[in-house]
DNA sequence: TAGATTGTTAATCGATTAACAATC
DNA sequence: TAGATTGTTAATCGATTAACAATC
C-alpha cells in the first residue's frame, strides 16, 4: 500500500493484455507458457515480456518457461484483482446501462451497487437487479455503503458535478470516466478516462492517412 | 492517400486532445493561443506540442502563437474530420445503443446507417430513427450503403465472426473493436480497439499500488 | 525597435531489443 | 547431461526536453 509507482506506465497497461491471454490458457487447460509463446499471442516481444514481469518478480523456471495458473494469478493480484470492489455508475444512460450489465467486470469483481441518474423517468428502474437512484443521494450511498470506485456515464457538461461528488464523499478512490473531458480532482484520486472520441478520431486518421495499422 | 505512417503513434494519439481543446477555445471566442497556453490545457510540455504540430507543418507564426480556428480546422483535416463516414454497428446491446445514440459522433461526421443484431426482438426496433437489422443482411447493406467503418459492440464470442463479415463485404476500411478480442485483419483494413477490460485494471493497478495517478 | 513565441536542432531521458550467462 | 528458457545486463532505438536562432 502507498508504495511508489515505480513501474512505468507503459509497462503496467500491458498488464492486463498477459491477463486476459493467460486466463485464455487457462481456460484452454494449458498449463505451462514460454515468453515466446507468449509473444506470438501478445504481439509484444519475448524480451519484453520477460522484463515487464521481472518488475514484479521472478515468476518464471529457466528452461521451463512460465506455469499458467501462477502467474495469471500473480499477474491478477499486481492487478489489484484479488479482491472486490463496489462501484456507483453515475449516469444512466445507454452507456452507463451497458457498463451496468456487462458480465464481465462483474466476474472481475467491481460490484455496481447502483446506478444514478437526475432523469425521473429513469429513477427506480432496475438493470439487471441494480435500481437507478436519485443522484442526489448518490454521496450519501457511496459513504453508507464503502463505495471505492465511481463510474462517469453522464454528458461531458456534468461530468466534473459528479466527480465533484465523488471527492465530497471521501470514499471514492478512483474514478472511471467516460465522459470527454478531464477532471480535476486532488492527487490521491486516481482516474482513468475512456475518451471514445479520442479513440475513434485515432481510427479515421489511420483511415486517411495509412495503409497498414492495428491496435 | 496511402502515404506512409510517417509519424509515431504516440504524435497521433495526442492530436484527438489537442482537437478538442481547440474546439473548446473556438467555442469560448479565443482566436489566439501559444504552445505554453496549450501546454497549461492539455498536460503536455509546450516543447512537445510544437513539435508534435511541426510533423504536418508550422502552423504557428513566431511572436504570436497559433490562430485557434485555423489550427483546429487544420488539427481536424490531419485526424480525417474534414469529411463524413458512413459506419454500421454489428451488436445492438445497451453498448452499440449507446454509440449509436451518442451526438457527439454523429456531429463529428460519423453517420450509423444502422445496426445490426441476431436477436429477433431487436430486429425491426429504432434508435434515434436507425433502425436494427438482421445481421445477416448486412454484408449487402454495407455495399449497398459505401459503409466504411463497422463497429463490433457484440460479445467477444461473436467478434471475429463480425470482423469476416467486414472483411467479406470488401467495403470496410476500419473497424472500432469494443470487443475484448485481438481481431485477425488483412493489413489493408485497420483496427481500433476499445478495450475496456484493460482501461479498468489499469485503474484498478493504481488504486491498488499507488497514491498518483491521472489519465 | 523590443518582446514574444515559433520552428528546429542538440542533449537527455526512457523504453525496446539483443545477447548471453545462469540454471532448471 | 543436453536442451531450453529464464533473468539480467548492455546496446540500440525512439521520444521528450532544453535551448536558441529565426522572425513576426
Amino acid at each position: 500500500m502507498n508504495r511508489e509507482c515505480k513501474v512505468s506506465l507503459t509497462v503496467i497497461r500491458r498488464l492486463p493484455k498477459y491477463y486476459r491471454y493467460l486466463g485464455e490458457l487457462l481456460n484452454k487447460g494449458i498449463n505451462r507458457i514460454s515468453s515466446q509463446e507468449l509473444s506470438k499471442l501478445t504481439g509484444f516481444t519475448a524480451s519484453q515480456i520477460r522484463q515487464d514481469l521481472n518488475n514484479f518478480g521472478g515468476f518464471g523456471q529457466q528452461g521451463y518457461g512460465y506455469n499458467v495458473e501462477e502467474l495469471h494469478r500473480q499477474v491478477g493480484k499486481i492487478l489489484g484483482l484479488d479482491r472486490d470492489y463496489n462501484t456507483v455508475i453515475a449516469g444512466s444512460g445507454n452507456l452507463g446501462q451497458a457498463v451496468a450489465n456487462y458480465k464481465g467486470f462483474e466476474d472481475a469483481g467491481f460490484k455496481v451497487l447502483s446506478l444514478f441518474d437526475k432523469n425521473p423517468k429513469l429513477i427506480g428502474l432496475k438493470i439487471r437487479e441494480v435500481e437507478i437512484r436519485d443522484v442526489d443521494l448518490m454521496e450519501q450511498f457511496i459513504r453508507d455503503n464503502d463505495v471505492e470506485i465511481g463510474i462517469i456515464t453522464t454528458p461531458k457538461e456534468n461530468a466534473q458535478d459528479i466527480a465533484d461528488i465523488f471527492i465530497k464523499s471521501e470514499r471514492i478512490k478512483g474514478i472511471w470516466n467516460f465522459a470527454p473531458a478531464d477532471l480535476k480532482v486532488p492527487e490521491h484520486i486516481v482516474v482513468e478516462n475512456v475518451h471514445l472520441n479520442e479513440s475513434l478520431f485515432t481510427l479515421s486518421y489511420f483511415l486517411k492517412n495509412c495503409d497498414i495499422y492495428n491496435s
